[in-house]
DNA sequence: GCGGCGCATTAAGGCCGATTAACGAGACGC
DNA sequence: GCGTCTCGTTAATCGGCCTTAATGCGCCGC
């Protein structure tokens, strides 16, 4: 446990509201608790019973679902300072599997804990119910990409929409972003095959849209990314003028 | 206002517990106004301040995304007794479009009708967030299909996720159902043409798995169908053991 | 330094769904 | 009863993405 490290948690959520100490110390409740995963591991899947909640310490994760024959949709990417498991909520077992992308550490936390602060944290549920919502909103804009996008435009999309997250917790970050993820994930999270990740990035690539480091991706024109796919941002921003406190 | 009708919106939610008389008091409110739409209207789209929630009293609509060159996806469809607003809760503005598929009539409320909600009816709320939750575990289940199915697949899923649903509110529906669908939309809801929709109907047709009536679709083959894309109905349970009084 | 492995790239061939178009059936207005 | 419009069907052609497979690069263990 890292004394000094600022928990990514609370500088996620102090990107939409200040919060007050009584909030900061609630929230370092959910975090007391740490466990490592190799990259590779499967955290939890279909069935089992849901006891938990994750805070992101550091690391890429990921939710997907599997068809029978192999076949598997990724339907959620998680970064440092996200919260893992609410969609579990309304159901007694995992409806998703979760595996970790590279070594990641997790903060479990127990469902009650959310119970604890739905009673006593009134900002902090407001907050937290606005992002379930905004999450929500998200997932039709996806699901506006993996049903009438071309596979170019797929990418780009997804592309934006991680910039845009990372940018909430990485207040300095720019253009240049780490990618932790194989292009088989890539292609599993936006409905093409590795073979059509790799063909649409070097056809951004040297169309000059991005640029490639060695384990990252450089946006290098937004603006011509972002009208290609009518892209909104749906994190830099949120009403939170009906908030409690 | 018909005195003499039952709420659609208390049968939904009957269907998951028992609500006290204040419980159904405080949702009568919801729907005290109405309004009617006729076919194709659109009751609101992208950006339009977004002060009114609705409730479904009559009739099928959706709520859709668009792309800049006309390409358009259907998010979700909506029934009677369906709330419809939740997810720009958390935005000023409208973040989608709505439109009535049929001839409809609706309930507007104010958003602080639900503040009232939120306040006072915690039986209520905790049911509310239980079904904003839920229906985020459809979207991935959505996500899946239109990420990784073929149109065939699609088209069962969207048939299944149908019949499920419409048989919250009505328990006598065995395998049934009026489809006030023209295939556009139902390709536009499940990533296809018109074209194909047709196509996929008649195979499905063909192979004995269901049969068409006049404007409504029967289910033949459940079972099969369900085993084909690996259904999970998850509207008929729900945890409801954590809520309140 | 070597072999093995995972991953990205590239090419060839095939299939599925898009596109376009023509036709028919039904609903509706007049 | 006629014309018009929408919607579903069917067919022909096209193109995008998938499948499969071969190649190469970088990383790691030994």
């Amino acid at each position: 446990m890292s004394e000094t490290s600022v928990s990514c948690l609370i500088t996620k959520l102090s990107h939409y509201l200040t919060l007050t100490d009584d909030s900061r110390e609630k929230l370092a409740i959910l975090e007391e608790e740490e466990i490592s995963f190799s990259r590779g591991s499967e955290i939890y899947t279909i069935d089992d019973a849901n006891e938990h909640l994750y805070v992101v310490k550091s690391g890429w994760l990921y939710t997907y679902l599997d068809l029978p024959d192999g076949r598997r949709q990724i339907v959620k990417i998680h970064h440092p300072g996200d919260i893992i498991g609410f969609a579990d909520i309304a159901f007694r077992q995992a409806t998703t599997n979760l595996a970790a992308a590279e070594d990641v550490v997790l903060c479990p936390f127990p469902k009650r804990g959310l119970r604890m602060i739905f009673g006593e944290a009134p900002q902090i549920t407001a907050l937290m119910f606005s992002i379930a919502v905004r999450d929500q909103v998200v997932l039709l804009d996806t699901l506006r990409a993996l049903g009438r996008m071309s596979s170019r435009e797929r990418l780009v999309y997804f592309l934006l929409d991680l910039v845009s997250r990372l940018r909430i917790t990485n207040r300095s970050m720019t253009d240049t972003f780490r990618l932790p993820l194989t292009q088989t994930e890539i292609g599993d999270t936006i409905g093409l095959t590795n073979v059509y990740v790799s063909r649409a990035f070097t056809a951004l690539e040297k169309d000059g849209l991005i640029a490639r480091t060695a384990k990252g991706v450089r946006i290098v024109s937004e603006a011509e990314l972002k009208a290609m796919v009518d892209f909104a941002d749906r994190y830099e921003q949120m009403d939170t003028t009906w908030f409690p406190e």
